[in-house]
DNA sequence: AAGTTACGCAACATAACTGTTCCGTTATAT
DNA sequence: ATATAACGGAACAGTTATGTTGCGTAACTT
């Protein structure tokens, strides 16, 4: 039942509504569940939301590979998935968009969703850096910021035409590593 | 009148409310203008929406520098600076999220402020190539992805702890230009 | 088998936005 | 000065969500 709700805002989320616009009535119709019981399990919408958000989070891969390349791709294809899921990924938009109305949710989001992948790309970027793959002098957090970007904002802009996604990320990944200046 | 109207929307957008959520009762409370009025010359809200996107449009700056990551950098500090300013950048986050809800308006946002952006990235890149700035086998589609995301997702993800805002794109450009990986 | 828990159905008052209408007032133009 | 256009105020019915309550039923426990 909890499974089926938190399941039914996600549907109803990456159908088209937004925190504020979906109501219990809308979650109800959806789910064939009564009204009445959302009401009795969940005080608040805030408190809904925050279980689906729960819902949303997933085990990062281990950085099991010796190349920080193959490491760093993997966490962007990790977190590609996660952004090519429709539900999801509307979810994380409208999280970020109605952040003011939602701060508390905004905040989890930032901790449960973002710090966590955030947090895996330094290490495999220090890892990097230790086995003299990458160099000493580039700042971890720019670095960190570049690749995190790719991933995040693809969905945002859909300027990518003729772009292979199944290949993006190693070729970004591939651009960033070599620069795109001549030798 | 209009220019009042259409402000007021960007403030309210501005200050947390969503393209569904948002009431004409609340732009006429906000504006002081009659609703009335507001019914008078927008027959809807969507209307209304596409001249407040119209108002976002800027002209872009001309590639006047010789040198590509110049050039660069100033297409991302135009674009950081959309991003900077809380209202625009809510409603962008608003209707990229609401996209499904208002389809019209998300391809005309695409299409007057992504789609410039992209295409003035684009040919800075491609002179970058002619002057031997960017080495040729660069794939256009695949950098300018890499520096628009950079751009766009700043405001999403609030993972840039510890980044020096006022330098950023140009690190980030000297970062792509250079590539990570030791010489 | 009896008790507890969870659920669905229905109703309720309250509140909010919509779209439209009618009417009075204030500018603006010629 | 007068006609036209633009505005504000107020009211209207229709729709929808909220939060709560009462009651009947189904399932599960011991």
């Amino acid at each position: 039942m909890h499974h089926v709700i938190v399941d039914g805002v996600l549907d109803l989320i990456g159908g088209g509504a937004t925190l504020t616009s979906l109501s219990l009535v809308d979650v109800a119709r959806r789910t064939g569940i009564s009204r009445n019981s959302i009401y009795r399990r969940w005080h608040s919408k805030d408190e809904l939301f925050s279980d689906v958000v729960k819902s949303m989070t997933r085990p990062l891969p281990d950085l099991t590979k010796q190349s920080a390349r193959e490491n760093l791709v993997t966490l962007m294809d990790v977190s590609f998935d996660r952004v090519t899921d429709q539900r999801e990924r509307r979810m994380a938009e409208t999280i970020v968009a109605e952040a003011q109305n939602f701060p508390d949710l905004h905040e989890q989001y930032l901790a449960e969703i973002v710090a966590p992948l955030n947090h895996a790309m330094k290490l495999a970027i220090r890892r990097g850096k230790e086995i003299g793959e990458i160099r000493p002098d580039i700042d971890e957090n720019l670095l960190c910021d570049v690749l995190v970007s790719c991933t995040f904002a693809q969905s945002s802009t859909n300027f990518t035409e003729g772009l292979d996604l199944e290949s993006a990320n190693r070729r970004k990944i591939d651009l960033v590593f070599d620069g795109v200046s001549p030798m």
